[in-house]
DNA sequence: TCTATAATGACAACATGTTGTCAATTACGG
DNA sequence: CCGTAATTGACAACATGTTGTCATTATAGA
């Protein structure tokens, strides 16, 4: 093994290990909410959005399996956070957005969500976070492609 | 927001993606070899450690619940890669180790592993590779503290 | 327009991770 | 040495992600 290719090893597991600790810790800071990460991602990405997304566009937007999102956005559903609206341009395949109660929630899960962000921020300094978002995305759009 | 806060907020959204992207190659690098992302991973823990290892200790070096590793490991003695070894030191809890299946399993998946690994490290850069290892490093160290 | 192909929702099977609980073992402090 | 706290294996329930399949709907090209 080269130097880099230790390095990039090192970085795999770090990836590997933060996703852990990124999930624990979103599901901690909104488990009163009763959203876990994969759900206030989701209810993130819908409110958040300009447009309205159908489920496979919320999958291919969180580079998840269209299945995964439609079983998360059938549930999220069926709790009242989000609803199903006609979609004119695709009778099979309707719009999800946020009902009220969703909209509401969102605003909660961000209020607490961005101070957190902020933290982590403040800890890790604004050129390196970006220094490794870049590298990140080299890195995804490698494994994208081959 | 502030421009480090945004920063931070794409890193996280990117280590989540990359997961994904991470444990798919894995599994198709391995694949005719009948082994997941998860279950090289703990070949190889078990296989390159110094020392003999229990559940417990891969739970801890892996970051993973213990539970969760101590099923892993029963389905893989299942299937001849590991085995539970007289623990002088604890009745209660044995050490594992590769069998001769597993160790030559564990050859194979190194000849695969390391030049894939080498190929991401030639595609990301030395020196970005390794500040993006210490940034995630950080950030790790601040979600398993706070 | 017609037809082949792609996209979509629904359902199922499975892998992997989590938490919680319980009894047995181990470790530690007085 | 003893009593208590921590660790461990086993088991269960659950959340979230994957792949595969099938029927239906959209889309695009001849």
């Amino acid at each position: 093994m080269t130097p880099g290719g230790e390095a990039a090893g090192k970085l795999i597991y770090e990836v590997l290990r933060l996703h852990g600790r990124l999930i624990a810790a979103g599901d901690a800071l909104m488990a009163d909410l009763g959203l876990s990460s994969a759900r206030w991602q989701v209810l993130g990405t819908v409110a958040a959005s300009g447009r309205p997304l159908t489920v496979p566009d919320l999958s291919r937007i969180l580079g998840q399996s269209r299945q995964s999102l439609q079983r998360l956005v059938n549930e999220m559903v069926g709790d009242g956070l989000l609803r199903f609206t006609d979609n004119p341009g695709h009778r099979r395949s309707p719009f999800v957005e946020p009902t009220e109660a969703g909209r509401l929630l969102h605003v909660e899960v961000e209020a607490r969500r961005i101070p957190w962000t902020e933290g982590i921020a403040s800890r890790l300094g604004d050129v390196d976070t970006l220094a490794a978002v870049r590298t990140l995305a080299r890195l995804r759009a490698v494994l994208e492609r081959g």
